[in-house]
RNA sequence: GGGCUGUUAGCUCAGUUGGUUCAGAGCAUCACGUCGACAACGUGAGGGUCGCUGGUUCGAGCCCGGCACAGCCCACCA
């Protein structure tokens, strides 16, 4: 068989994605095996994979793949999120630049453009999801709108409302006024920023010429004021009382009210209170009972209320205003002031504080259950102690949540209202209409037919009310509660998720999870960090710094990129994006390819011995490697399940590659390499085969496809590696692997010596050992010989002249060869390790003089100190040995 | 304003309940090397007062206090 020169990815990871797509083996059906149960956070259904996604698609499919080779049945739900506004956005653009204006469609014509844009787009993100080999089971694919899902969010609104958790009301809420719907606290994103503070005089009744001069940032905003407040201990103003003031260019008369609100010290010490355009104000205006004038509209123009400007954004209106407000004199000062601005999550624009009339979710009942399912452990949160302060403090402070949203584009709230705003809660028109009927019968009136115009509330579903049912609906434990499946995979094993949705998303499916299935959704919730560039900056679109994961896995491979991806990315921490460790993962896939081809070489040279081999030295030659490597393998394995139990998946990943490259490729096959088309003993050619395989077994979960191809191309296979069972880990033996570390010390110790000697890998040396043990050696002297190029090995029990000298632990090496020796460097070499023991030694001995330490130390402490000294003092002898023969 | 986290080699980070020569890994750097696995490579090497400062301890990268710097989250001060 031709083996190319390097790894070729593209055509491998097609083959074999399809095959396993084929095989049905990321298929899952309840049966007798523990579940493991993870479900896609869904991506936004018009969007595509950012690298934010891709590690963590890549961390699922490490867990469930490691689980399912482990005996569980594995589970993994992909699907997507309508996202309501982000997708709404998009459609409305997209109609625009056909010169559509959604305002001129109708509710279903814009749904026809909306699903018909999500049935084109939508099935990019599972593309992507496919080509980085992510074992999702395709049957289970679920979108929030399915029939389905609708039907169970309508099903849990209703519940709710019958339950008391939704309400309707009129409250301030944060307004989107591109999108020109309600958004959620959680929506909002506070930048600081450098803006204004505007002091401005309001002319007062009392006194003619008299002012009163207040401090604001918004003054777009003063013809909605309906109020100036002071504070009452404020002496400068208690003459005041009773007064009122003129609010400048349109000059509306506004009472001068008290209220310990107003901090003196701040601005001038008096405020304008415009209770439509801010919260606090607002709640000023609730309690000093204040008139509201909202002098802005939903779009963000001014409003007839504003009496000036109207029809102006609020922006342009500022600089007008201010402008205007110069030129009459009521502008007196400006200053730089830092502040803070929330801006739009989805759209990006100013959010607008608002009065409006919305549907909340009272969220303080629902918080206890799921603040305690994590405070008792429950849910376990990795990494801990990060998060847990996070996710306490919001649910211990939580704030009822604004669901409603003016859009179309989502599941519509089942509210219905007659002419006269009577409103009920039903599933269907035909319900609503029964219950109307009973909840206000009809007056009486013969032959009236009662509330037949009944119409539905025109608004949506935030997304995330969606969202949260996701682990239970996806299984249709809303809609079909108590069903096998959901029985069966709910709750789930693992939540994987990014740590910017812990309250969007993870706190509020604990809530449904608790409500609807009184228990936890999930076990362990493992946040990701947020993936950064090279130089530290979020990855966004503005700033072009996201690469596009298509682009990199056709440059790199897939394997290569989940490598990348997870090599440098400890749990919760951020990760520094660089393509440099993608190439890394690349080579890595070379690397293995290389053994490959080299194994592949003996296979048509096998010993043809049948006896395991003849020459009994060769018999321990290859012995001891086969027994180390299998003894190291045993080792990582047993130290991998401890990480991945940890979710300490960059680390085990490391550790793998460690055993790969180094352990197996570096030393492992150098040991048990034949010389130059010399045969290769069949039981070492076996045991080789059978330890690349295992080695690709514990490296699936994270590079599935090379891995997988390799495996075949080892030998002919019964099986799909995708599939293989982890065999049990074996007890290690310590000595052997104690054993091995001594010999590739030694070997690099004497090739250190050749190195600083100027010997050519070529010229061979004659090696003599002094050692007290030389019966450690007996199994080694093969691959000691041939690893240094000695073509003479013996023992000797005295210093040998002229030779290069160097030692490991009490064990001398003396290396022998035709060149004239240059000693100086060796010597300055031996100099400089003489005084480095020496220091040792004293600080060994200064230890153990101090009475306290050899009183308290532990005896197993003591004991190791006393060895330290031994040693030190061995090798302190050595060290003077070889500097008295080189001079 | 409140809270959380971090600071270890040029860079990115490990360091598992304080105790082996414990100061590590990868990348980058330097020297040498193309006899049949691999130059996308091999063999070696050089890099750090563990942010600063006190304390606890026989013993501190690890525990405690203070400080400096960086980052994140939360909060209605115009």
């Amino acid at each position: 068989m031709d083996l190319t020169k390097n790894f070729e990815p593209k055509a491998v990871e097609d083959r074999w994605y399809k095959h396993w797509v084929k095989q049905r083996y990321f298929n899952s059906k309840p049966d007798g095996r523990p579940a493991f149960t993870v479900v896609i956070p869904p991506p936004n259904v018009t969007g595509v994979l950012h690298m934010g996604h891709t590690l963590n698609e890549t961390v699922q499919d490490i867990l469930v793949r490691k689980a399912r080779m482990s005996g569980f049945n594995a589970c993994w739900v992909p699907g997507s999120d309508h996202a309501s506004i982000a997708t709404e956005a998009k459609v409305v653009g997209m109609l625009k630049e056909k010169g559509i204006d959604k305002n001129s469609l109708s509710r279903a014509a814009f749904l026809k453009y909306a699903f018909e844009w999500k049935d084109k787009y939508g099935s990019i993100i599972y593309n992507q999801i496919e080509r980085l080999g992510c074992s999702v089971d395709w049957d289970r694919t679920t979108f929030t709108m399915d029939d389905h899902y609708y039907k169970a969010v309508i099903k849990v609104f209703i519940d709710l409302y019958n339950k008391g958790l939704i309400y309707r009301g009129a409250r301030m809420i944060n307004w989107d006024s591109s999108a020109k719907t309600a958004l959620s606290d959680e929506e909002v994103e506070y930048k600081d920023l450098t803006g204004k503070l505007y002091h401005l005089r309001y002319k007062l009744d009392t006194v003619k010429e008299a002012y009163i001069s207040i401090a604001t940032q918004r003054p777009e905003t003063i013809m909605g004021d309906t109020a100036i407040c002071v504070n009452p201990n404020d002496e400068r103003y208690a003459h005041l009382k009773g007064a009122y003031a003129f609010v400048p260019l349109i000059n509306r008369r506004i009472p001068i009210i008290f209220d310990d609100y107003v901090d003196p010290a701040f601005g001038t010490g008096a405020l304008k209170v415009t209770p439509a355009h801010d919260i606090n104000d607002y709640n000023l205006g609730l309690k000093h009972n204040l008139e509201v004038v909202d002098t802005i509209n939903e779009d963000g123009t001014m409003s007839t209320a504003a009496q000036i400007y109207i029809g102006e954004d609020r922006f342009v209106a500022r600089k007008k205003i201010i402008k205007e407000l110069l030129e009459k004199n009521f502008l007196t000062r400006e200053e730089e002031y830092t502040t803070r601005l929330g801006y739009s999550q989805r759209t990006g624009v100013v959010v607008e504080p608002r009065i409006s009339t919305q549907w909340f979710v009272k969220m303080k009942e629902m918080a206890g259950p799921a603040l305690n399912a994590v405070v008792d452990g429950n849910i376990k949160i990795h990494p801990g102690d990060k998060f847990l302060a996070t996710y306490k403090y919001w649910l211990e402070n939580v704030k009822d949540w604004c669901i409603s949203r003016q859009l179309w584009w989502g599941q519509q709230i089942p509210a219905w209202y007659d002419a006269e705003g009577r409103m009920v809660v039903a599933e269907t028109e035909n319900e609503a209409k029964e219950i109307f009927n009973k909840q206000f019968p009809p007056t009486g009136q013969a032959g009236s037919i009662p509330n037949a115009q009944l119409s539905q509330d025109a608004d949506v579903l935030d997304t995330w009310f969606s969202a949260w049912l996701w682990p239970i609906e996806v299984f249709k434990g809303i809609t079909e509660p108590g069903n096998k499946e959901a029985n069966y995979y709910y709750p789930g094993s693992v939540l994987v998720t990014g740590q910017d949705i812990i309250f969007f998303w993870v706190a509020r499916m604990v809530m449904a999870g608790m409500e609807y299935e009184k228990q936890i959704p999930f076990k362990d919730v493992y946040f990701t960090g947020m993936v950064r560039d090279k130089l530290g900056r979020k990855m966004s679109k503005s700033l072009g710094n996201s690469p596009d994961l298509l682009d990199l896995i056709d440059k790199y491979g897939a394997d290569a990129v989940r490598f990348g991806i997870m090599v440098s990315s400890p749990a919760g921490n951020d990760l520094m994006f660089d393509e440099n460790s993608l190439e890394q993962g690349r080579n890595f896939n070379n690397k293995i390819w290389n053994a490959l081809k080299l194994v592949k070489m003996w296979e048509g040279r096998q010993a043809i011995s049948l006896e395991p081999l003849a020459d009994s030295s060769q018999l321990t030659a290859y012995s001891f490697p086969l027994d180390w490597f299998s003894n190291r393998l045993n080792e990582v394995r047993s130290e991998v399940d401890t990480l991945m139990k940890q979710f300490r998946l960059s680390e085990a990943l490391k550790t793998i590659y460690s055993l790969i490259w180094d352990d197996f490729c570096s030393w492992y096959l150098e040991w048990v390499k034949p010389g130059f088309e010399q045969p290769v003993d069949s039981a070492v050619y076996t045991k080789t085969v059978s330890y690349f395989e295992e080695l690709m077994q514990l490296l699936h979960p994270y590079m599935p496809f090379v891995t997988e191809e390799i495996y075949h191309l080892l030998k002919e296979q019964t099986d799909d590696l995708c599939m293989k069972q982890f065999a049990t880990v074996k007890a290690v033996d310590k000595k052997i692997l104690a054993h091995g570390e001594l010999l590739k010390q030694v070997i690099t110790t004497i090739r250190d010596g050749r190195n600083k000697n100027q010997l050519k890998p070529k010229e061979a040396i004659k090696l003599f050992i002094e050692t007290n043990a030389i019966e450690s050696y007996n199994s080694i002297v093969h691959i000691l010989s041939k690893q240094v190029n000695a073509n003479e090995l013996s023992f000797t029990k005295e210093a040998i002249a002229n030779t290069i000298v160097v030692a490991v632990e009490k064990d001398k090496f003396y290396i022998k060869t035709e060149k004239d020796l240059d000693t100086s460097t060796l010597k300055v070499d031996l100099l400089k390790d003489l005084e480095h023991q020496k220091g040792f030694l004293s600080a060994v001995e200064k230890k153990l003089s101090n009475e306290r330490f050899v009183q308290n130390a532990k005896p197993e402490v003591l004991a190791i100190e006393q060895k330290k000294k031994a040693d030190a003092e061995a090798r302190i002898r050595t060290i003077e040995e070889s500097l008295s023969t080189i001079s």
